[in-house]
Formats: structure tokens, sequence, C-alpha cells
DNA sequence: ACTTGCATACGTGTATACAATCCAGACTTT
DNA sequence: AAAGTCTGGATTGTATACACGTATGCAAGT
């Protein structure tokens, strides 16, 4: 490698050693195609990505397979590389697959959740919501996931926290590309209030229940947007 | 490359063409890990595998980065691989995940059904139970991990199939150091038959109740063995 | 005897060269 | 003119050589 690695914008995190290679391309590609500067369908090839981050194909195709086994570019053998397309179909099964593990995760954070938890919960609740900016739109995404991944960390299981990790990075693409953006009704911070209010309450039985219609609500309204959109149903 | 490769044993699938390097070196590494002919805990030396399947380490790395990101090997970062130990904590948490995805995905199999999938799953509830000799539990282990597969697929949702199918290949491993195979009490055929039954009625909580039922009886069996045996907590 | 420092060997991390495969376009043949 | 085939380029798949970091064993000093 000769050239000098661009450091990953890290918001707050230490960042004390340089990343290894293959995480850090990981993470910039995974970046770029969450945020769609690298469009769904698009083709990426190795030696272009090899110059343009400056190393060479074996860490860069560390990097490409793992975003592989995350479904986030498909690879055809002999052929190439695109970035996953998004479809109705990957998008309802996300939703039903969040709909499955969150809600009982949420019961599990009511039962286990410290004070400590239940303070830092309170404050990702709010969320900047300002749709006019693109930035601010990011922002609140961000937040969004930020405050239903601190929900599932309560729950004190590490495989339940990577898996809803992996659901929510897989989430965000199709509300970056702006679909549904103009529906929003009115920032989601008054249901995460009340789900924490729940949780507080070590209500399981409601946390559940909220967190249920939050993210069925949600998820139908950027389904219909996205039918509305044009996307295909695979 | 300058070996023949050793053909994979492949129960009653086709196997038409060779498959891709990587994807094989990682099947045969994953079943020997999963049926602990590599021990957990061992170490795993790239050049060591190279050697023994007569392949270079490109492939080898991409079967092992895999694992990894499975779990099922560590690496710790210019020091080793060593397969990823059994402890308490992660297999408790393994019950936790079966508990909260299957019985929904069973609820929802009892809405999706097919006849097909009636008569499919009827044919798959019945085990062979021959704990005496180790190849017999070694099929009943098999078979019991097909009927739970074939359950999730009848829920139709690909993701879910993905994660079960993952969450059973971890929860093999205990179960084939024979640890609770003592202890085990009866043939599950029986409790597999009521489950279908209630998939055939339509019976969504019926389903779900039993299959949660299932699953915890047999993960608590198994998490006593693992304590008896001396299993770490972490 | 125990600790500390260094040298050496071992194993992973990266780069690059070579082989196999697939696709596109042009040419030939019917 | 249409269809089939062949050839060239592009891109991934694999092998291997080199660079770097880590651990281990030995020796010297306390």
């Amino acid at each position: 490698m000769n050239l000098v690695r661009p450091s990953l914008v890290e918001l707050g995190s230490a960042e004390i050693r340089p990343t290894a290679l293959p995480d850090h391309l990981y993470a910039v590609l995974k970046q770029k195609i969450l945020s769609c500067v690298l469009l769904p369908g698009s083709r990426l090839v190795e030696k272009t990505l090899c110059d343009e981050f400056g190393v060479s194909r074996t860490p860069l195709r560390e990097a490409l397979n793992r975003l592989n086994h995350e479904e986030l570019v498909i690879l055809q053998p002999n052929a190439g590389y695109r970035v996953a397309p998004i479809t109705l179909a990957g998008f309802r099964s996300l939703i039903e697959l969040r709909l499955i593990i969150e809600p009982p995760a949420s019961a599990l954070a009511a039962v286990r959740a410290t004070p400590a938890d239940l303070a830092d919960l309170a404050a990702c609740a709010d969320l900047p919501y300002d749709p006019s900016h693109d930035q601010g739109f990011a922002d609140y995404c961000r937040g969004n996931a930020r405050f239903h991944l601190r929900i599932v960390r309560t729950a004190r299981n590490p495989r339940l926290e990577n898996l809803v990790m992996s659901a929510l990075d897989l989430y965000q693409r199709p509300t970056y590309l702006r679909v549904g953006r103009q529906l929003d009704p009115a920032n989601p911070s008054a249901r995460h209030r009340e789900i924490v209010a729940a949780l507080a309450a070590r209500d399981a039985d409601q946390a559940r229940h909220l967190m249920e219609q939050h993210i069925r609500r949600g998820g139908e309204r950027i389904l219909e947007a996205m039918a509305a959109a044009g996307y295909p149903e695979a």
C-alpha cells in the first residue's frame, strides 16, 4: 500500500490506532451503499475500487465478501458485483423480521433495564426532526436507529443486538432515498417516550405492544411510498 | 490447484458442478467444527489447512473469514485462529434467540402453509431416535434441525430462514459433544406431530405456544447438562 | 531463582502475477 | 438477412511472494 489511508469520519469515537484495512474498506463501502451514494443496482469493479482507495485487491475482496453475505452487494460468479437492488419483497421481509424481534426484545428490556439504561434511553428518545434539509433528515434517521438499537442493547443479548443492528442498516436505505419523506406525519419522539415510560414502569407487555405498533406503522408508511415510487416487487 | 478436490459428502443433493472453492472449504470446515471433530478452542493454522485441502491461502482465508463472522472461529489479529469455545452464556443467548424467532415463525407458518408444506412437515416430524450409537445420535440431531428449519421455511420469509439455519447450526455443537445425551427423555417426534397438527388446523396461537414449550424444554435440558459438565460461563 | 531484554521463528496481512471464465462484437456461413 | 461461431477484452478466481506483527525461547543480569 503506497497511499495514506483516509481516516474514517467517525463522530465522537476515538479511533486510536488505524483500523484494519478490510474493516475500514467495509465500513466506508457500507456507508456509501446505505446512504445511496452508491445507487442500488450500480456496478462495482474491484480494480476501480482498489485504485480509488489505494489498496490491493486482497483486503478489498474481503470487504466485498462481507457485504455480499450481508446482502448489501450481489456477486454473480465470474461476472461482477452490483449494489443490491431494493425490492418490495425484501423490505417486507425486513419489516416482518423487525416485528418478530424488536417487540420481544423490548419486553426483555423492561425486565432487565438498569437505571443507567433508562436514563440513556430517555436521552435517545428525543430526535431532532427537520426534514427540510438533507442533513437534518439524515440526522433523524441515525437518531431513530440509535434509539431502537439502544433498546435492544438493554435486552442484554448480543446476538439480538447484532441482528437488529444489521436489520436497521438495511432499513435505512429506502429511507435515505427520501421515499416517504414528505409523508412523515410527525416526529416519532412522542412514541419513543411512551416506550421508555413502559420500560421504566417495568411493563413488559405494554413495551412489547407499543414497539409493535411503532414498527408496524413506520414500516407500512415506507412500504406504501415505495410502491408509489414504483419499486419492483422482486 | 494441483489436487483433486474431495467431493463433499452431500446426502441426496445432486452436486452437479464442482462447488466454488471457498464455499466448499467453508462447508467442510463448518461441518468439522459443528460435529466437534475440531474441538472448541483448538488452534487453526492457515498453512496447515492449505496443505490438508490442497488449496492456496486465498480461498481458505475467505472461508475462515466467513466462519469468523458467524462466530464459529475466533481470530485474534496477527495471532491466529481458534475454534470458538462453547460457553453457557453463549448458549443461553442462542436459546433466547430461538425462543424469540421460532414461535412467531410457527404462527406465520400456520397461516401460510400449503397442503404440500403440511405433507412435507408430517414426513419430517418423525425422527429416528437411537442414542445408543454415535451415528444414530447424529442422525437424530440432523433430523431435528431439518424439522425446525422446514417449519420456518413454511413461514415464507428467507431472512427468518437464514437466521434459524444459522442458529440451529450453532445449537448442534453442544449436542454433538454428547452433553445431555443420556438425559434425553424420549423421542420428540410426538411434540413435532402436535405442532404439525396445529399448523394443519391453522391454529396460529397453538402452534406458537407448542413451539415455545418445545424449544424451552430442550434448551433447558441441554443447558443443565452443560453446567453439570463444567462448561465455563463465559 | 526470577526477571528482563533480545533474537529468531512462526503466522497472519498485503500485494501482485497468473489462470479461468464470461460477455460483446464482428465475421462468416447458410 | 439472419443465425451461428470465433476471437478479443474485461473481470473475477487462485496462487504465491513478500512485509509486518506477535509470541517464544535463550541468555544475561539482578
